[in-house]
DNA sequence: CAGTGGTCTAGACCACTGA
DNA sequence: CAGTGGTCTAGACCACTGA
């Protein structure tokens, strides 16, 4: 029997080798059921979910489309490692520290943590192409994430790793985004000017259960870097 | 019968009253079902619809939990005014220009229309309890929205305007956002210092068809504004 | 008017959770 | 093991679109 996501991935395909054009109609949807042999619900869903990707554009009492080039794709986030290599860029990292430590007053109310409990530090130097791009800085409850500690965490994604090694998997992220401008410490690490145009970006991490899995901070270099990002309303 | 929104506003009153507690586990989808004489089916979309806002978080194979009270809701764009008003400010405007010109190869570009057709200019400087807060310059279709040049948009939000007046729903916006430095023309308006810090985000907007119906940009005071965005997994 | 997406029903079977 | 959410079926009726 074809799933959901069986069918979402032949569409997707379909669309990527071009049988079915940007800006064109997908068949009807009592078609489609009918020609891959499954009720309509679930190729409703399936296209529900490619809609919700930008893939497709619904139109309501009328076939739905096939989006336009130009549209990009969700909204959901990425780590560094996967958003640079979603742009063609290679990225590397040097780690700067990797520590136990206890929480001060904001990474505890930020971890819904008691102040003084042991926390995870890690501070990485993020490179694309060969050009440092980012300085994130990141604390993670200890009693969950003291594992990886002990990892190599240089090259790999800290998302990868915590799904991998430990079932962790972030999926909600509370982010704040704003322009400062670098201090000559941080400028020194970029190799830049001071007072050269930065984003700021913090981010409260949260896994399926709800629970405060990571508190992040990232500065990216203003010249080099832009956010992108899809709104719905 | 009962729909799909009103299962949903039904259980979203629930959890404003309190009756269903953060962190609290939701009745199991069979019994709210049964108990509100619907299908399942339509409890689920209707959960669904309340779990993408942020207010439940869906946990396979285990009963549904209410968010904590920390999580922010969704990721929905809006006006600036609406987001003032969102955040507790009270926002007005200034509006510098409001003109009928030409595409340049840029603009054209940005909303599918050929190089030297009309379009609409509109440049307004919006506070935020009477601080300048950013700098809003948008190109729209003269074809399609001619009839705002004689509208007052001053205090009115763009989008409200668009939908009331002319019928079009804006539902999705591809922006980008970097970090720049306020020229000494830009800081004038601003009343504030050349090179202090400032957000720079370009936005594409797309009405329900996927038409582009809006190109912006906007420039906020990197010392008052922090843009705050939900991402998910 | 036929075509089409939006929504809903009343079941069914599955996989996973946790006692 | 019972409880629970995830997914699917094979229909049904509705409202809107556009010829």
């Amino acid at each position: 029997m074809l799933t959901r996501d069986q069918i979402a991935d032949q569409l997707r395909k379909r669309i990527e080798r071009g049988d079915l054009k940007p800006d064109s109609a997908l068949p009807p949807e009592r078609l489609l059921a009918e020609d891959l042999g499954v009720s309509r619900m679930t190729v409703r869903v399936a296209i529900d979910q490619l809609a919700e990707e930008g893939l497709l554009v619904r139109r309501p009492n009328r076939r739905t489309l096939v989006a336009g080039d130009k549209i990009s794709r969700s909204a959901s986030f990425m780590s560094f490692s996967e958003e640079m290599r979603a742009r063609g860029w290679r990225p590397h990292s040097v780690m700067r520290q990797s520590t136990a430590t206890v929480a001060d007053v904001p990474v505890a109310a930020q971890l819904n943590l008691e102040i003084g409990a042991k926390v995870i530090y890690l501070e990485r130097l993020r490179f694309a192409d060969g050009e440092p791009l980012a300085l994130e800085r990141v604390h993670l409850p200890y009693a969950r994430f003291a594992p990886l500690l002990s990892l190599d965490l240089t090259n790999q994604s800290l998302y990868t790793v915590m799904e991998e090694a430990l079932g962790v998997r972030p999926v909600l992220a509370e982010e704040s985004v704003e322009a400062v401008l670098l201090s000559t410490q941080e400028a020194e690490i970029f190799g830049t000017t001071a007072g050269s145009p930065a984003l700021l970006t913090r981010r409260i991490t949260r896994d399926e259960e709800g629970y405060v899995i990571e508190a992040a901070t990232s500065l990216y270099r203003g010249d080099r870097y832009r956010m992108a990002l899809v709104r719905r309303r």
